[in-house]
DNA sequence: AAAAAAT
């Protein structure tokens, strides 16, 4: 992920790789195979244009003054906030799923994002907001309001870089959409099968890259120029992450020229900005300052643990002391989260292990027994370290921090697994299992976000104890 | 290193 992106390089390679299998694809509908691509490389802004346009906007149009950094491209786009739900003119039916769900009043992001995700004509957006401020809700509510359910064909495609959030998502539209029971979804994802040669009649589809890939561009069950809504979730990783970025790109560039563009994350580092921001046009940009990515409701602290018995004595001082609450485990490997799963089974803690070697079967019934508090620690890979959202959850271990390929802090996952807890400004404690071989990279987290990481002595379970209060 | 597509 911290891997330089050559974007405008990046943005050529894509145009032959698409074209080839374009080709390859619509081998026997020869008519229709020139005219598309010629639209979209006619309409393409070459790098360098693009490049100037970014240049010129990040310049220009940066307001500083509230603590959301709004960047405004298009000066006649809509750009006001709303303090109600009722304030929108939704359908009627929809305000009650909202209201069904527990929500009150718009949270901070809703209140700028919706007005821009719900404008006529539609205006693309690229929104940043902190983990559990309620992203998920604004953009489900914009899917869910663009709809014609008329019209017996997707609309709407919304991308999760997991199975799990995947999931998650369909299942807040499921309980938004409650009464307006015309509106279908379609899950694109592993396990999920379509019949050859079919066509789907749902209007939304929620899935992960691979699988909506193998959809559109290989079996031709839907139709991406139809999509009028776009939505990336997590959308820095999506673009950013090698295995992700060529599969969401090659579904991007196959949109039509006015589908609206949906992005969100907590996070995005500096060039995956530029490069969302060369990607979708006219963007509406909501954006944090540095000063306010970390989230203050979550207290951090750092265990020294010289050994691996150390961390995993560590470990079932603090599983003691979950209480009510639950916890999740962020191990770098499948491996160690396999290993340390069975240890303390092996010791007689009650742990849940979810990794990607699991079938989507498992996979959705371990998150489905924690998050009904079945197991109160889940034990896990950086494969739940985004999105997920579970209330109960009040600790986080890492007991491998994050780093990237080059063995670097990796920030940016880092915030997103903390994230995991202090969902909707309540409280939350991460706790970070080092060594003298990696307390330089819990330094340059604690520097990048000028949070501080407090010391905390494990053996002290009072001590844990009363933070966890 | 992990994830996402089957194979």
């Amino acid at each position: 992920m911290a891997e330089k992106i050559d974007w405008s390089k990046y943005v050529q390679e894509q145009d032959t790789a698409l074209t080839t299998e374009v080709e390859k694809i619509d081998i026997k509908e020869e008519k229709k195979k020139d005219e598309p691509n010629k639209e979209s490389a006619a309409d393409e802004a070459s790098p360098a244009e693009v490049s100037l346009l970014t240049k010129i906007i990040r310049k220009g149009l940066v307001s500083n003054k509230n603590d959301l950094e709004i960047q405004r491209q298009n000066p006649n786009s809509p750009l006001h906030s709303v303090k109600t739900f009722e304030a929108l003119n939704l359908n009627p039916n929809l305000l009650k799923g909202i209201y069904d769900m527990g929500f009150n009043a718009p949270s901070k992001i809703q209140e700028t994002a919706l007005p821009t995700l719900l404008a006529v004509p539609s205006q693309n957006l690229i929104a940043q907001s902190q983990s559990g401020t309620g992203k998920t809700a604004a953009f489900v509510l914009a899917m869910l309001s663009k709809v014609d359910s008329t019209k017996k064909y997707p609309q709407v495609l919304c991308l999760s870089p997991t199975y799990e959030l995947a999931i998650q998502t369909g299942e807040v539209a499921a309980h938004m959409a409650k009464f307006c029971p015309e509106i279908e979804m379609k899950y694109a994802v592993r396990g999920e099968e379509v019949p050859r040669g079919s066509k789907l009649t749902e209007h939304i589809i929620i899935g992960t890259p691979g699988k909506v890939m193998d959809w559109a561009l290989k079996f031709r069950v839907f139709d991406l120029k139809k999509i009028i809504v776009f939505v990336l979730d997590e959308a820095d990783v999506m673009i950013a992450q090698q295995g992700h970025q060529d599969q969401c790109i090659r579904i991007h560039k196959e949109l039509g020229p006015a589908c609206q563009m949906m992005f969100f994350s907590a996070t995005y580092e500096n060039d995956v900005m530029e490069f969302a921001q060369a990607i979708v046009k006219n963007p509406i940009i909501i954006r944090l300052k540095r000063e306010e990515e970390s989230l203050d409701n979550i207290q951090q602290y750092y265990v020294m643990c010289p050994t691996q018995d150390h961390k995993y004595k560590a470990l079932t001082n603090i599983y003691g002391t979950v209480g009510v609450g639950q916890a999740i485990i962020f191990c770098h490997t499948r491996k160690t989260a396999n290993w340390l799963a069975e240890k303390m089974s092996r010791d007689g803690h009650a742990v849940a292990v979810l990794t990607g070697d699991l079938t989507v079967e498992q996979r959705i019934n371990v998150l489905d027994r924690f998050r009904g508090g079945q197991e109160k620690v889940l034990i896990t890979t950086n494969v739940l370290s985004r999105g997920i959202d579970i209330e109960q959850v009040t600790i986080v271990v890492n007991f491998d921090l994050p780093v990237d390929q080059n063995g670097r802090a990796d920030c940016d996952t880092y915030l997103h697994r903390i994230g995991r807890t202090g969902r909707f400004g309540k409280h939350g404690i991460a706790i970070n299992l080092i060594d003298s071989s990696t307390k330089h990279i819990c330094k340059s987290i604690e520097e990048h976000f000028n949070r501080k990481i407090n010391f905390l002595n494990a053996e002290d379970c009072d001590e844990i104890e009363k933070i966890a209060a």
